[in-house]
RNA sequence: CGGGGUGUGGCGCAGUUGGUAGCGCGCGUCGUUCGGGACGACGAGGCCGCUGGUUCGAGUCCAGUCACCCCGACCA
């Protein structure tokens, strides 16, 4: 009662506000554009950077730390990564303030300007090419696998919650490697871990792909990319994994001694996901209850609400959930009773269902008297009431079970809005219609590609890897085509 | 940067032709309640975004200014 949420069928985008809002994942803060991420949303967090840490650790990388600040002149050493991020660059120009002399306050001391101005870095690759030219001299130094988790800024005229902020925290790898073939592979190694991250972990499913040369990244050969859908229809880039070439090496000056004794420039990749996928998380799963959480991803598995009229019950209760619990532990999960006397049971419900807390357990004077406890699970909203005795293996095999459904019902929705369009026509009622990913021949040219742009707003999120649809004509100029292409309208 | 909108207790809002600020939620105390967001009683809490002007008197009218939100152009 206390904390409606705006129905999907309503308005999305403000449905979307309400769950990060009233489930305390983040809220606008003081600075335009930057987020404060709650306790809840940042425990979620967490859980996504331990995973991917686990994940990048087994695949042998290490994690290292950069500098947040970046010369302004190594953005300028190559030129298609500048062209890239410059519009969006916060830049620090000087390094103390002053007493206003005429009144309150400070202002910025005009005789503390920096010789050279510092970028808060959008993203590491120049600094850490920059860096690698004196970490590199032969083929022995490499593989380099490093990872560094951090804070980029890119200065958006207009911000959302997770989707997209002025300042967001992610992962960024950079790879350095003595051959081509071996930086492809690095690429492609990283956008399939993504993957399983993504539908294993998060229960998102999602396309792998290669972008087209347009969404490519500023700076690389080839871009891949993970692709989610959203429950409105609207696609999400959920990871990207870049194949740099030797562009970086080569405007950094990065050579190494191959067996032969020949110099020659090393081959690079890079490759991040960032809070963007919590945005992606509420908008995949949830419903108008509140959030649907992955139980691999839930701060909090199982909660158990006690419902008593006296202390007298409320002890009983408390006596038997102290059994309980540590056999929930024992097996891995996280739980918490809620004790709190100042909420009632009704309140509790509906709030541990705005969190999306994955299993429910409420414990009253029926269940003391059956030897029972009632098991509510968020995915379905439905409740049974089960032996006390093996709850523990209920709850974990349970918890199994809702992870899964949780992706099946998030792959049969992404299935259904995977449509084919062979016609100008077709493909612009279904994106108007249907939303979704739509799958069409295109010429491969970038004119084309911002035309549709232009005419529909949808952009070529992918080409799929397994795409094997064969050659057509191209949707919107006719032109001779290789494969169908993955369209939609993007956040 | 264009177009639109909003600034009033912690949050959401009302405030009429200018007359000294109110409602809901939340908060505090007490009591009754407790298996799907309980109820009653009492209570605390407001430089009305900021600056200047008009006026006997401004939340209200005028001018300026700042901030934020929404819609577009740019983007993980």
């Amino acid at each position: 009662m206390a904390k409606e949420i705006t129905p999907r069928a309503e308005n999305y985008s403000q449905w979307y506000l309400d769950l990060v809002n009233k489930a305390e994942l983040a809220e606008n803060s003081a600075v335009r554009g930057c987020m404060v991420i709650k306790p809840y949303g940042y425990a979620i967090w967490e859980k996504m950077q331990a995973q991917l840490d686990r994940m990048f650790k087994e695949t042998g990388h290490v994690n290292a730390y950069f500098p947040l600040f970046i010369p302004k002149s190594f953005f300028s050493r190559e030129a298609a990564h500048v062209e890239g991020f410059a519009k969006e660059c916060a830049v620090v120009t000087h390094y103390r303030l002053r007493n206003d002399p005429d009144g309150k306050g400070v202002v910025v001391d005009p005789e503390a300007k920096l010789e050279e101005e510092l970028i808060i870095r959008p993203t590491s690759e120049t600094i850490i090419w920059n860096t690698y030219r004196n970490w590199i001299h032969s083929h022995r130094d490499l593989p380099i696998l490093i990872n560094q988790w951090a804070n980029v800024v890119r200065w958006e005229m207009r911000t959302r919650l997770f989707l997209r902020t002025a300042e967001f925290l992610w992962q960024e790898g950079h790879t350095a490697h003595a051959t081509k073939e071996e930086a492809i592979e690095e690429t492609l190694k990283i956008v399939n871990l993504y993957a399983d991250f993504a539908e294993n972990f998060m229960g998102i499913p999602v396309i792998k792909g290669i972008k087209s040369e347009n969404e490519r990244f500023a700076g690389a050969e080839d871009t891949y990319c993970i692709e989610g859908l959203m429950q409105d229809g609207k696609a999400l880039q959920c990871g990207t994994s870049h194949f740099l070439g030797q562009n970086f090496a080569k405007a950094f000056d990065v050579m190494f001694s191959n067996r032969d004794g020949m110099l020659e420039h090393v081959w690079a990749t890079s490759w991040g996901v960032s809070t963007r996928l919590m945005g992606a998380l509420v908008m995949a799963h949830s419903d108008d209850n509140g959030l649907v959480l992955p139980p691999n991803l839930a701060p909090i598995q199982v909660v158990i609400v006690p419902i008593y009229k006296n202390q007298e019950e409320f002890n009983r209760i408390s006596a038997r959930v102290a059994e309980i619990i540590p056999r929930l532990k024992a097996r891995g999960i996280t739980v918490k009773f809620d004790d709190n006397d100042n909420r009632k049971p009704g309140w509790k419900f509906a709030e541990y269902e705005l969190k999306g807390v994955p299993v429910r357990l409420a414990m009253g004077p029926r269940d003391l008297e059956n030897d029972t406890v009632e098991v509510a699970r968020r995915d379905t909203l439905t409740k049974q009431s089960l032996p006390a005795e093996n709850i523990d293996e209920v709850v974990e095999s349970l918890l199994k079970e809702i992870q899964e459904n949780i992706f099946k019902k998030a792959k049969a929705f992404r299935d259904e809005n995977i449509r084919k369009a062979d016609t100008w026509d077709e493909f612009k009622t279904l994106l108007e219609e249907k939303g979704g990913f739509i799958s069409a021949h295109w010429d491969g040219t970038t004119e084309t590609e911002i035309k549709i742009k232009e005419e529909t707003k949808a952009t070529i999120r992918c080409i799929p890897f397994d795409e094997k649809s064969g050659t057509g004509v191209c949707i919107y100029s006719g032109k001779p085509s290789q494969r169908r292409v993955l369209f939609a309208i993007a956040y």
